[in-house]
This record gives structure tokens, sequence and C-alpha cells, in this order.
DNA sequence: AAATAATGTTACTTATAACCCGTTGTCTTA
DNA sequence: TAAGACAACGGGTTATAAGTAACATTATTT
């Protein structure tokens, strides 16, 4: 599933800043246990969160996406 | 606003398909006006819809992104 | 210019995303 | 073993995305 995928992305990368669930939400305004929904893949996310999320690890939607759910082949 | 910017993006791609609003959404099963207000920028959509519809134009998700709300300096 | 195809827009219902509270379990460390 | 930080879960409310119908407008084609 989708979801599941891009809330492992996501989970990863924020482990990477070095913030918490929540210190990384509180960051990015949104609540702590929605966000936790969100890396375990229990969302079915819109675009303006998907946004934030991307803001808050200062990358671009296509690069918060690169890697999943693409096709075999794809190019990058 | 982003959503403006991918509804704008879309409509793009989806002409290149050379597919009219309503065959494409019935090709990805879409109401037709739903995905027209998708085009015009005024929905915020969800991860499940955008899947959708990147699958129906035969690209990943983030390849619809790119160019899409990134940084000035992002790299590709 | 009439007919047909394609798109645009508004307004409405219903499904569900978003948000919020508290609780539970784990792990760390003092 | 107590305390603190963190992560997962449950259940409930509110906001809004999703889906649909009706009609308007703008090309295209004949």
């Amino acid at each position: 599933m989708l979801a599941r995928e891009l809330g492992m992305r996501i989970k990863g990368l924020r482990e990477n800043t070095g913030l918490s669930q929540e210190k990384f939400a509180l960051k990015i305004n949104m609540d702590r246990t929605y966000f936790a929904t969100v890396e375990s893949g229990k969302r079915n996310i819109s675009l303006n969160n998907i946004e934030k999320i991307a803001n808050g690890l200062g990358i671009s939607i296509s690069k918060l996406f690169e890697g999943i759910g693409d096709l075999p082949d794809e190019k990058h």
C-alpha cells in the first residue's frame, strides 16, 4: 500500500532530523497523534498535509515520493 | 497555491495523452466534474486520487510533482 | 448558424480526513 | 523502581475531501 510506503519514508527522513514525532509535529504545526498515524501508513493524507511534511523535512514533494510506488524501470 | 500548480501540470500532461477530460476521467474511474475541478486547482486532493491520476498518466507521483512547489535550488 | 463535443462552475450530500483527548507499553537512565 | 521521553492505539468530534447532478459556457464540426 502506498500510504504505508510513504509513512515509512517519512519516518526514516524524520528520524534523520533527530526530532521525535512530537517535536516534528509541533514544528510543522500538526497534531502529534495524527502525524503518528501518517507515519504508520494509516492515512489517506491530502496535498496540504503532504506539503507541510515535505516542508518540515526540507525537501520537495517530488523528492519525498522518490522511489515510492513507481514502476520498476522508472527514470530519476 | 500548490493545488493550482498541480492542476496545471496535470492538465498539460493529460493534454499530451490526447484524451479529453471526460475520456481520461473515465479511464481512471473518476467523475469528470471532479477531475475538472482538480485540473482547475480547486481541490485539496488526497493521496489515493493523486495516485490514480499519476497511474493514468503513466508516471510516478514523484515525476508528477517534479518542478512543483520546490525550492529555487532544488536538485533533480 | 445549428449541432455536437469538450470544458467550466455551482451547489449539494456523504464519506472520511483532520484533529484532539486520554491511555498504554516500551525503553532509557537516574 | 521511579521518572521521563517516546511511540502506538482507541474513540470521539469537527472540518472538509470526494463524489454527483444540473446547468452554463466555449470550442469544433457540419
